[in-house]
Formats: C-alpha cells, structure tokens, sequence
DNA sequence: CGCTTCTTTCAGAAATTTGTGAAGTTAAGG
DNA sequence: CCTTAACTTCACAAATTTCTGAAAGAAGCG
C-alpha cells in the first residue's frame, strides 16, 4: 500500500507546515482558528475543502470551523461555495483574491485616515501635532495609491513566471 | 487665562483624537496600551513625552507605560533617550522612522517566507499544494522588494509637499 | 410534509491576555 | 556612600477571548 504510507507522509508534512504557518499568522494577529483553516486551504491539493474535512483534519468542533470561516469570508480570504445538490459547503482560496485581502486592507486604512482627518482639524492644521497628523495622513493616502499599483504590477510578474494560474 | 482655557480645550481635543486613533490601531491588532502611547506621542506638540506625562494623561500606570514603550521600542515605532543629567527618560516618534516600522514588517514577511519554503520543500514543489505554496512565496518576495522603492518614493514626495520636516 | 444531514448560534468553561501594585534595580546628587 | 527619583520586573487579579457541546435552523430527498 504505496499510497496509504504516501498520504500518511503527506498528512504529516501538511500538519506540520499548517501548524507552523499558522502561527506565524497568529502573531501577526489573526485569529488562531482562521489562521489555521486558512493555512490548511492553502496547503490543500484543489485549494478547496469541506467543513467536514476541516473539521477533521484539525482537529476542530464545526462550531469553531464555522466562526473561522466566518471570519475568513468576511475579511474576503476564502469564499464559499454550495456543493451542488447537496448540504456540504465547500470553502476555497483563489489563486490571487487573497493577496489583494492580505495586503490591501482598505478599509482599515480609510478609518485610520478618517481618524486622523478628525485629528487634523480638531487639533488645528496650524499647530505642531496637527501637521504632524497631517503629514501621517497624506502618507496613508500616498500608500493607498502605491498598493493599486503594485498589485497590478505583481499580476504581471506573476503571469511571466507562473503563467496563467 | 485664556491659556488655560485653551490648553484646557486642546487636553480634550487630543484625548479624544488619541483614543478613537488608537482604538484602530488595536482594531488592526496592536495592543491596547501600546497603540494609546503611541497615539498620544503623534498628538503631543514636540512628538516627545516622558513617560509621568504618558502615564498621567492615559491614566495608567508607569508598569503600562514601560510595557507599551518596550513594545514600541522593539518594532521600532518609537526611540527611547534619556534627558541628560536626569533619571528622567523622554519617548519619541521620530517623521518618518516610524513609517516603516508600521508598513513595512520586514521581520515578519521574512518569517512567513520561512515558513512557505519549508512547505514548498516538504510538500514538494511538483504538487498542486506546492505549487501554490511556492507562488505565495513568490508574492511576498516581490512585495519585499517593492515596498523599498516605494518607500523611497513617498521620502521623494513627502519632500515635495511637506518640504524637509 | 417529515426525515435526515449539514451548518450555525449560543451559553458557558477554560485559557489567555492585560494592567496593576509592590518590590527590585539603576543612576543622579548631595 | 547614602538618599532619592525614576524606570523595570514580577506575581496576581480581572477582563477578555476562544473553543466546545448542545440545541436550533436550513435544505435536500423521499
């Protein structure tokens, strides 16, 4: 049984680089479940699994695949999808989608920059601090630019060296 | 006094800017009090504080100052120097040090590059699962090196607007 | 229309994180 | 060299987060 002791190796070299990867995910502060879901959809073969699977392969109740999943669809890192005819949910991470996740966080950049606009005009573009916040807010503007830039640039790269994908 | 009245308003004013910015950052993962520190050194008039001033206007303790300066410290968003011919220690954002301390995470991507490869290698670079392990990795790589030039391209920019702070 | 299978929600137990007071350490100033 | 002011470390209490089992909620299928 060639194949049983293969997926065995597998199923080991899989968990390790899933746990590990996940962690590193962690402290770079997302949640443990999420990271450790996303991190095994990563290192899957289709890059899709069930929530059974999931579920079995981490060693995870369905409640905390569930929230996981939750967390990882709303933050746009996996999608999910209906097994058709049928209850089972399968859920996927795209080629690219989740780099422009990963990196792109404009939502997170536009209510730091909200915040900061709030700063500049309460505490007066005139003072000190208020061109200090001012100076921090053109910066976050300058960046959410750059990214919509660099992301079209990593598509091109991308396609050189891996081809359509 | 009009100053007082003034100054009193302004406490209001930067308390207010202070916590609803950091209030993001801890959103986007940061510890709390490190992430209020940190906003209050962005709002102070010189970007410098001691830390009876952090540990008054936060109302924390001097035990939670040095534990959000020595976070600060660590990822570089702050500098540490000591006033000279005094006990006394001051904290402070320096224009644009911190810039790239709070984007850039060099250590961090370096470490998820770590992990990639190690999956790349285990898994082997001939399977499905590898192949999307190693493309991950050929983004981060990509980004790294972009993040540089981009870098270097706001310092340009910056100049242009804001004239050497 | 009810049965069955899968997913989600919810309350609570467990673990982790966070912030404090108190003791300890370092260094200036007499 | 002793005193004192300032920062740091440590142990613990409190608050928060996380994960689970159980129950409730959808949706296919007979």
């Amino acid at each position: 049984m060639t194949e049983s002791v293969e997926a065995g190796r597998d199923a080991e070299s899989v968990s390790k680089f899933v746990e590990s990867f996940a962690a590193q995910l962690v402290e770079a502060g997302m949640q443990r479940m999420a990271a450790r879901v996303f991190a095994a959809l990563l290192a899957s073969d289709k890059g899709v699994l069930t929530s059974a699977e999931l579920s079995e392969q981490l060693q995870i109740s369905p409640a905390a695949v569930s929230g996981a999943v939750r967390y990882l669809a709303q933050t746009h890192m996996v999608s999910r999808e209906r097994e058709p005819g049928s209850r089972r949910e399968r859920y996927r991470v795209h080629g690219d989608q989740w780099y422009e996740a990963l990196t792109n966080r404009e939502a997170v950049l536009k209510r730091w920059e909200a915040a900061l606009r709030e700063g500049v005009n309460s505490l007066g573009g005139d003072t000190p601090a208020g061109r200090r916040l001012a100076e921090t807010l053109a910066f976050f503007e300058f960046i959410e630019g750059e990214v919509a830039a660099m992301m079209e640039r990593w598509r091109v790269h991308r396609e050189k060296t891996f081809g359509q994908g």
